[in-house]
DNA sequence: ATATTATTGTGAATTTAGTCACGACTTCCA
DNA sequence: TGGAAGTCGTGACTAAATTCACAATAATAT
């Protein structure tokens, strides 16, 4: 028996990235973009900061885990910046997606236009209900549940949006095909074996911790508010 | 000119539960709900570990920081530490919110029933399409979003679930209405003064970082795994 | 009774993330 | 050309979050 011990990262070249900055990636490549298509040359770590509300310390020591990529007394080139990032990202490999679940989360889903400004694709749907079965919603084709097996094809990265009492049985379905990431939006909390990355996103806990917030974490007040 | 500061939490109550303990309540408080309709006693933090996915000695200092909550040896009595949740979680009073924006997504919260375990009520919501104004949907009124300013009512929080291109204007709005907190799903980050708390889930960004993740941060594999 | 087992609560250590503040270098203007 | 203004990159610091590890105690079994 083989034990293999790989504690996240430390095996990679990408390994000295925080995860907090891997995190903020997506972001400033997507604003990045925003600003190259809007025929901007040049952006600093302030304008930036300003624009997606992040500290320009941790925007400027974030890029600074790749390397020297801006100009003191300048800032940082749009294009260049862009390039370096879909590098990095990966942008210029497609990665396949299946979706789960063909409810009102997961046609949103469908809808959004994922490879307008990145590299994911939604391949295929799956949903139980025969009315949406054999329908394409977005260019996506959706597929009966039971297809599952047979129609996966490799694909490595699932969304789920189903009901929380189905999410074990597809789970399982997911792990034996071999899935490699899984984005859960259900409110149940997943078993996978440990090389399965989760992310879970829970609609209602972000509801509920803002409130949460909003009632003991009083937020500063200042002049510019007057 | 008065000028006050307050920086987050220094004046309040609770103010010693750091934030990312703060976030995790409304998970506990759901599992504990369900434990305790499946008529479970007791729970220790492994078992709660296992079910939401949290370190044991995680769970067991974010609970110490509202007291000595379970006993030694024994776990946690769920019905007491449900009650406890209800309390600090503010369970008793309704919050109520408004949902902005009637496509998939914001259809998606209107079907999702907050009251069933929590205290957070959409109360009304606000959508542009003549087809969906003065319908309902799960109980929830729809109003045409030029009505906003007369409907609204004090509300002091919103969802907003619109185009990403409507979002300053949406925004500039609940603003002067006397928004409290904004639950953002726009891909924009906006800008609102520092008295109102934002926070931005971002689907495209979340599914692309977990695909970052992925391509960059192995998992372990150990012998559970085979 | 007593021993065994389970489990908390927490001080201390560690890890991770965020911020300050400034030297070095660039650009731009007069 | 020289000086002022702008901006990065980063060492040092601070803050926040997590994890270790164990004494204290409760429950349970014999």
């Amino acid at each position: 028996m083989i034990i293999v011990w790989m504690k996240e990262g430390i095996t990679m070249d990408q390994n000295k990235i925080p995860q907090a900055t891997a995190k903020r990636l997506p972001l400033y490549y997507r604003f990045l973009n925003n600003l190259n298509q809007q025929g901007k040359k040049r952006v600093s770590s302030k304008e930036l900061s300003e624009a997606v509300k992040v500290d320009s310390a941790t925007i400027r020591r974030d890029f600074s885990y790749f390397g020297a990529l801006g100009k003191k007394g300048y800032g940082y080139n749009v294009e260049y910046l862009l390039g370096f990032f879909r590098k990095t990202l990966d942008q210029d490999e497609t990665t396949e997606v299946a979706l789960i679940g063909v409810g009102n989360l997961g046609t949103a889903f469908l809808h959004y236009n994922f490879m307008k400004n990145n590299n994911i694709q939604i391949q295929m749907a799956f949903d139980a209900d025969p009315e949406k079965v054999g329908t394409d919603i977005g260019d996506v084709p959706i597929y009966h549940i039971d297809e599952l097996e047979e129609k996966l094809n490799g694909i490595k990265v699932a969304i789920l949006t189903i009901p929380a009492h189905e999410t074990d049985q597809v789970t399982d379905r997911l792990v034996e095909q071999g899935i490699d990431g899984i984005l859960n939006f259900t409110p149940a909390r997943i078993t996978v074996p440990n090389h399965i990355r989760v992310h879970h996103i829970d609609l209602a806990v972000e509801l509920q911790a803002l409130v949460y917030f909003l009632k003991h974490y009083p937020l500063q007040v200042d002049q510019a508010d007057k």
